[in-house]
DNA sequence: TCTCTTAGTTGCGTTACACTACTAACTATA
DNA sequence: TATAGTTAGTAGTGTAACGCAACTAAGAGA
């Protein structure tokens, strides 16, 4: 071990998890209200320390705080920024945070409040990012995070973890709007999805309801891999 | 202070500078020859731990760090990725590091090798994503730092730092073949340009060379702010 | 004066776009 | 059985953007 690990002191350490979901068809952040100190009683995003004894690396520091926090994992992570500096949070002089985006079908996903978490609600990130009274500068997490993943719906990058297994081409157009928050064109949509061959139909099956059947799509093979670089 | 910050051991964490040119009408990385440990006398990203007793914050820490390893400022720097896990630097069981990105014209910028290194040069990043006996893992976050700077080019966001205070449209468009890598088509390029009007002439100016001499451009006064969330 | 090279513009056929309107299929209700 | 109502999916259409190539413009140098 060199002088440098002991020389210097380093900073606090934690994960943030933003997940997004659609709740009553508006785009919703989970928040967590927390036990202890500081912003006792106030609403967070999910997060703890990074704990180097137990994680691996950050992918596996993100999972295990999911399963701490939610009673969950988190398909579909991605990291989305880090933030550091003096005076972020009180318990410690210099503070760093790793930002982690999920996408989630909600009624797919049921997380329950775990270690130091009292409750956990779904918030409309309209609201989420005006809350003045949101813990540390977790509003503004989140108002990157959506806006990051509205950049990426807009430039039609599937949103990956959000779907259901299979789906029809209007479901995915109305995900698609409400995450956007703006209506889009049925004919444009659908040209530029089946020209990207991001999605191919399940051959036979037909989602039955109210009214004229749907033809099922789900997710092509080759487009799963969401690993590419931040831009 | 509460026990967090005592009870749990901190990552070893650093900042790394991922430096781009044009160099020989290439596009090449600054890297750095290491004097110490570990690998000694090998190339590397320029880089440093970060301090929190120096730094306020990331941003002021990258520009510590290229002060000291380097003796010279960056602008336009923008957060690339964070990498962390068990086993990727020797000197410690868990080292975390933040990669920021700058672009730079390299005829405008003079580094001079700093503090732990003893040689500085440019290595076209072809060679510099392939070399097997760069140090730690840098060799893969310069393909990250390439890829996601060819994505912003090719959605035409300018190659802000990259360019002089003033500069010809064929200038231009030969710095983002450069950076891409491929041809771009004339008229196309200057039709895109100039209806996102992020360049305005500089009146009167003109470039006089062998041939016919060409107008002068700058970036447009809003065009300037680069610190858009990553996506 | 002619040639070479780069600067900058113009014309054109093809493709992508948004918008609208249409047909198709099924349920529900009368 | 007929018809209205709703969503699924397709087709037409005028406009704008695209890539490609050809063109004119301006200076240097022989």
């Amino acid at each position: 071990m060199v002088d440098e690990l002991k020389q210097y002191p380093m900073p606090f350490t934690r994960l943030e998890l933003a997940i997004l979901s659609i709740v009553e068809g508006r785009l919703a952040v989970l928040l967590g209200k927390r036990t202890g100190r500081p912003y006792a009683g106030q609403w967070a995003l999910p997060g703890a320390v990074l704990r180097i004894d137990l994680d691996r690396d950050l992918e596996g520091a993100a999972q295990r705080i999911a399963e701490e926090r939610l009673n969950t994992g988190l398909p579909f992570l991605r990291q989305l920024c880090a933030v550091g500096g003096k005076g972020r949070d009180p318990r410690a002089p210099w503070a760093l945070s790793l930002v982690y985006r999920a996408l989630l079908p909600s009624d797919a996903f049921a997380p329950r409040p775990g270690k130091r978490l009292d409750e956990l609600v779904w918030r409309p990130v309209e609201e989420a990012m005006a809350d003045r009274t949101m813990a540390f500068d977790h509003a503004a997490l989140i108002r990157q995070a959506v806006e990051s993943t509205r950049t990426e719906i807009r430039r039609l990058d599937l949103p990956q973890g959000f779907l259901p297994e299979s789906f029809t081409l209007g479901e995915l157009q109305a995900t698609c709007e409400q995450i956007l928050g703006e209506r889009l064109d049925k004919s444009s949509f659908r040209r530029k999805i089946d020209q990207q061959h991001l999605v191919e139909e399940v051959p036979g099956e037909m989602r039955t309801g109210a009214f004229r059947p749907a033809a099922l799509y789900r997710l092509a093979a080759h487009s799963w891999p969401d690993q590419r670089p931040r831009e």
